[in-house]
DNA sequence: GTGAACTTATAACTTTTAGTAATAGCAATC
DNA sequence: GATTGCTATTACTAAAAGTTATAAGTTCAC
């Protein structure tokens, strides 16, 4: 087997027809024909079935798709571990981080990084924390800063930084605003503003609300936008569900009320998630450093 | 970068020169030479320090050949997963365990599994825990069914089965034998029968006496094999300290006697470590099962 | 120092493998 | 029932990996 006709194979796994794998790939169809049946014959096994319109995964050929993606980091990382020690420049350091962090945390960490490590590069990407532990296993960062998913998914490095607190929040001058204490059961008829569905804290509130045999929340807005949350909350008499510190991170704060429902208090752990055994360039024990000092802030 | 150089490159750095490797590789020294010359246009640094008696690895060479064990378990997976689909096969187990539950425990264990896998093939490496654990690391193992390594390595999934106490022990007779418990001080004077220093009980006991600012245990004999450290105890005047799993299940026991020394009677999870994202064949599961129900007896 | 015994590197050539072009075959669809 | 849109096959070409023979460099012994 070889790493060239394998990357053939998720090409044309992902455009289910030769052809149209070929064409990107620069090759005529014949080629790749071959290089199918050449790693069919290293396997042992059919991995496409041939159909007139294009070509579907065998359950092995699924298989090993899925077992590309580990060869593939694997490589990966080992060129860039070469290319980082041999140009004696720091690396190339991949993070993912939620919005709130990464536009107030990440900055000033990373121009802290950058000035002790000059030829450094630094690429960051904001999203939700079920997009970044994705792009995490399929190596495409090299770390998470994030709250930690729960139940934690397996294989994962998960270093804590601290701890956060989920909480309902509305607008200030909601009607359950005024009240000390909320009971869960108040919030039955409220509408709510929520991020994705595969998010940690929508999760959460699903999961406590399903515990105490009330009905799923009702969504009125859903978005992969913290700032759109917060926003629309405050403007008007939806009710919303994030991390304090989201809260405290954006200036929206001024415009909302925390809202004190006990069993939605949940705690929850943040910190950095990486892949155990992944190549890791050399600043990233500065960056753990430099996030181990500022870090009990806000994410997602 | 392909994966026939990669292999080719690791041979080569087995070796220490080029001539070697080719000899055992079927292929001829300037075949070789090209192939590294590849691999090294392909990372783009160099890789081996050319000397006029073989070759040394460069710092990037050496940082290679420890990814490229990642690289060829991920492939190893792969193409196992892919026969195991394919044959239909439930496929093919390697596990690690200590002499004492390889003798005991998994033959039981093993018969009921090809009992319901007929196809199935089982590989039994007995060993201790250092060995073990490091051809886990290497790829070699599936599982390792042992007491858990303190500091736990990183990068591994450790899943507990139950408990384990390490004891001191003498033979029958010893004059320490009689006290209903002694102090650790007491032991200054004594030799020892450990297993290897690298193995788990006698890296705690070395830790113990460090703690404690006595001096390090004066090892008179040292085994990789439990049954020998038994016997010797059992016929002289030396101390053992192994788990008392382990004396149960040797017939050793009845010549023995175990001394309360409390600060050595060190508790430590026992259960199967695995590397998580590799690939396991579908008995694995079937496994686990068997061993949680009988799981609590011996190791190392 | 000089030649023998080791290396690895280079050059020219051969073999093998990957890729191309052209064509055949096959189901779905209009 | 021809057309369309696939993949498979065949014969050929280009690129690559490998071989043989040779060169060039160190080390070691005398």
């Amino acid at each position: 087997m070889e790493l060239r006709d394998l990357e053939y194979f998720r090409v044309v796994a992902q455009h289910g027809q030769i052809v149209a794998a070929a064409d990107q790939l620069g090759l005529t169809q014949p080629a790749l024909s071959k290089s199918v049946a050449r790693l069919e014959a290293a396997v042992g096994a059919r991995l496409l079935e041939r159909t007139p319109r294009g070509v579907v995964l065998t359950q092995v050929g699924a298989a090993l798709i899925a077992r590309a993606t580990h060869i593939h980091s694997a490589v990966d990382g080992a060129l860039r571990e070469a290319r980082d020690l041999s140009s004696g420049s720091s690396g190339h350091l991949r993070i993912g981080t939620g919005p709130t962090a990464g536009e107030h945390l990440l900055p000033s960490v990373c121009a802290e990084l950058l000035r002790w490590s000059p030829g450094l590069f630094i690429r960051v990407v904001v999203g939700l924390n079920d997009v970044l532990l994705a792009a995490l296993e399929r190596g495409e960062l090299d770390l998470v800063f994030g709250s930690f998913p729960e139940p934690r998914i397996a294989g994962m490095a998960y270093e804590s930084l601290g701890e956060d607190v989920l909480t309902v929040f509305t607008r200030k001058r909601h009607a359950l605003a005024r009240a000390r204490q909320i009971e869960l059961s108040k919030l039955a008829g409220v509408r709510w503003a929520l991020p994705n569905a595969s998010v940690t804290s929508r999760r959460t509130l699903q999961q406590v609300l399903q515990t105490c045999r009330l009905p799923a929340p009702d969504v009125a807005l859903e978005s992969n936008s913290t700032q759109v949350l917060l926003a629309a909350v405050a403007r008007s008499d939806m009710v919303g569900y994030l991390p304090t510190g989201a809260l405290h991170a954006s200036g929206a704060i001024r415009e909302l009320a925390l809202l004190n429902v006990k069993p939605l208090q949940v705690e929850r752990s943040l910190g950095v998630i990486s892949r155990p055994g992944a190549y890791l360039p050399p600043v990233a024990a500065r960056l753990m450093n430099a996030l181990r000092r500022v870090a009990p802030q806000s994410v997602e």
